[in-house]
DNA sequence: CAATAGATCATCT
DNA sequence: GATGATCTATTGC
């Protein structure tokens, strides 16, 4: 029976109200809080916001359907969907229940249990590698579109505030990917963090 | 270093 | 049948 470690790193979960705001308000403070799952935990260095109706490079522009309600749905849960046939991304919802909105979380830095992300992602040379995009963060944690739904205000996937606040710069730029709407200024990152997603943008961080 | 092709499948037309 | 909120290997300069 083994208990429960504590991370030294990461201390309160958010509470539901922290997810219940405008999208991109969540997406900026999402920065810098702690990603949990198993063994695994990485801080969140970038993020994407996506919108509603307005938005059609947000899945919820296609209405409420049974792949998209969970965006729909109450703040503070997961979404989780299949890309291109083979790797996962992990959004979180935002706005009160009704409305539509949710932030991909596009890079991480790894804080707790690299030798298990190590093994889940073995191609990946470096530490830098191992969640500096969508689909490698969530393989590294072991997030898998069973987690689709899931509350991470409570129970195997939460997000925490960090134990040492730190100051750092925020970068923004459009979203990465996308066909539409692909000049709305929607993706945070932490500038000259190490672990964010390479992208060659003109004048970027 | 830059550009491109291939892998692979849920969802939509 | 085509597309997509991606990643990796390979080719070419």
């Amino acid at each position: 029976m083994a208990r429960p470690k504590r991370l030294s790193i990461a201390s309160e979960i958010l509470p539901r109200s922290f997810y219940e705001r405008p999208t991109e308000t969540v997406a900026r403070d999402l920065l810098g809080k702690i990603l949990v799952h198993g063994e695994t935990a990485g801080r969140i260095v970038e993020v994407e916001a996506y919108l509603g109706p307005n938005d059609l490079a947000a899945h919820a522009a296609r209405g409420f359907t049974p792949s998209t309600q969970v965006i729909f749905g109450p703040p503070g849960r997961a979404y989780v969907y299949l890309i291109y046939g083979m790797y996962e991304c992990l959004n979180l919802i935002a706005e009160p229940t009704g409305v539509a909105g949710c932030v991909l979380i596009r890079a991480l830095e790894p804080v707790a249990g690299v030798p298990l992300m190590q093994e889940r992602r073995p191609i990946a040379k470096t530490v830098e590698q191992l969640t500096s995009g969508p689909g490698k963060l969530t393989r590294a944690l072991g997030i898998t579109r069973k987690l689709n739904g899931v509350d991470v205000t409570r129970g195997v996937l939460t997000v925490h505030q960090p134990e040492r606040e730190e100051k750092f710069a925020i970068g923004v730029t459009p979203r990465i990917g996308i066909t539409k709407c692909v000049d709305w200024p929607l993706r945070f990152f932490i500038r000259e963090n190490r672990f964010v997603s390479k992208v060659r943008l003109p004048g970027g961080g």
